[in-house]
DNA sequence: GCGATCAGAT
DNA sequence: CACATCTGATCGC
């Protein structure tokens, strides 16, 4: 297939379709509401919200895909002016309300773009999807599989988010007298919310732009603006710091919890040397933190284990909407791509997910992998711009062949002019300060 | 002055 | 480091 058909979360002028997994920021930047180019395709509840972001927006350019049936459309070939037959499945992706992967199929092969996506094992939702994935891949071998990369390195683990949830909830618990708040998005970690509104039979406070939104979802007597009813307040995450908690705290005792399968980084005030460990990389969070109280800070109760509280009122939890590590591998075992890519492309932390899965996928076998490494060294055309992991001091590359190429090219690939120019511009300031690479 | 874009911070 | 998002500065009209 050729290029500037689809794109997918991209929105460059030149495809004839335009996808969108969910809607966080980092997946619209470059839409606005006054998009004229192409239809929008969407899951429903996606399409529902979409208003309260993009206000204005020509609504008849979205276009509902229900989850786990296939849909047609027709697009047509720039070059030679044929048709070209698409279908397309969008796919519960358990990340935040209304995100969906994509399944393409067509004459250029299959294509799975996972937007942000967890996969969880166990939960009911999960087996689900797994059932819908595999019925829909069962006809179908996936050519390129482009894959939320964003934990992708062993050292990312972290439990389920029901486990998680818990945990939240036993902090809560183990704090009666004070006031409890959350760090939150402006759309996902719902789930937790009702967790705890269900656990501790509270409403949880949110602020008035959140609670429409909760409203738009569906949730009516959960959550509320007003303070005097709930100790419990979900608050924008921008806004919660270490300041803020001191602030709170010199009005009622006060407690922050910040949700995250990321190691909440603190770092060292000036002149402040009470109490702060920087959580540099969860390959320490397993190990050691303590502050003054020790320990008994560590574990707080039995099953808090993975909890860390890391300042006097702040706690974290690694309550995560995209899959851990084991959980990426779990799902290119099921999905056994040909080829992966990553879609998570900030710039100096890209991990090729080929780096630790190119031995499960087709085109890395080992007996091909080698004849590849020698082709490579000859400057073939079907090479994949290599990406480097400085970290770890290693090259990791793909290789495909001339016919992956063209499909390789097609998704969730091209990039904004933009996003090049500042990658582009981001890429020499590495180089003038990390030039030993 | 306004919207779009970008750097920087949380 | 990054998650996803905000603020404030700058750019182009």
């Amino acid at each position: 297939m050729e290029k500037g058909l689809i794109s997918v979360d991209r929105w460059a002028e030149g495809s004839q379709a335009y996808f969108l997994t969910h809607l966080h920021a980092d997946h619209t930047q470059g839409l606005t509401s006054t998009w004229t180019k192409a239809p929008i395709f969407c899951s429903r509840v996606t399409a529902k919200l979409f208003p309260f972001k993009f206000p204005n927006f020509k609504l008849s350019l979205l276009r509902v895909l229900d989850l786990g049936s296939w849909h047609s459309l027709s697009l047509v070939s720039p070059s030679t002016g044929s048709k070209i037959a698409v279908q397309v499945m969008a796919i519960d992706a358990h990340h935040c309300p209304g995100a969906v992967m994509f399944l393409f199929r067509g004459e250029f092969g299959c294509l799975l773009n996972t937007g942000d996506f967890r996969w969880e094992k166990n939960s009911e939702r999960a087996k689900l999807g797994r059932e819908t994935l595999l019925n829909a891949l069962k006809d179908n071998a996936v050519d390129v599989l482009y894959l939320d990369n964003t934990y992708c390195n062993p050292s990312y683990e972290f439990p389920p988010r029901e486990v998680a949830a818990q945990q939240v909830v036993d902090i809560i618990t183990s704090h009666p007298e004070h006031d409890i708040i959350i760090g939150i998005d402006t759309l996902g970690k719902e789930d937790l919310l009702l967790h705890i509104s269900n656990a501790l039979n509270i409403k949880i406070w949110v602020w008035p732009e959140r609670l429409q939104t909760m409203h738009l979802l569906g949730f009516h007597d959960i959550f509320t603006t007003k303070t005097s009813l709930t100790r419990v307040r979900a608050v924008p995450r921008y806004s919660f710091s270490i300041e803020t908690l001191e602030g709170l705290n010199t009005m009622r005792p006060t407690i922050g919890i910040i949700p995250s399968g990321l190691p909440w980084v603190v770092k060292p005030l000036e002149g402040d040397d009470k109490f702060f460990y920087s959580l540099l990389s969860s390959r320490y969070s397993r190990s050691k933190v303590s502050s003054k109280g020790g320990k008994q800070n560590d574990k707080i109760k039995g099953n808090l284990g993975s909890v860390k509280r890391f300042h006097r009122y702040i706690y974290s939890v690694q309550y995560s909407d995209h899959s851990c590590y084991l959980e990426i591998e779990e799902f290119i075992k099921l999905v056994q791509p040909t080829n992966v890519k990553g879609i998570v492309s900030s710039s100096s932390c890209y991990v090729d997910p080929l780096y630790y899965f190119g031995c499960l996928c087709g085109v890395n076998q080992p007996s091909q992998r080698l004849h590849h490494q020698h082709q490579k060294k000859e400057g073939g055309d079907g090479v994949v711009p290599a990406r480097t992991n400085s970290k770890l001091g290693r090259v990791s590359y793909t290789e495909v062949e001339k016919k992956r190429q063209r499909v390789v090219d097609l998704l969730g690939v091209h990039k904004s002019k933009v996003s090049v120019l500042r990658r582009a511009r981001r890429g020499v300031k590495l180089a003038e300060n990390e030039c030993s690479d």
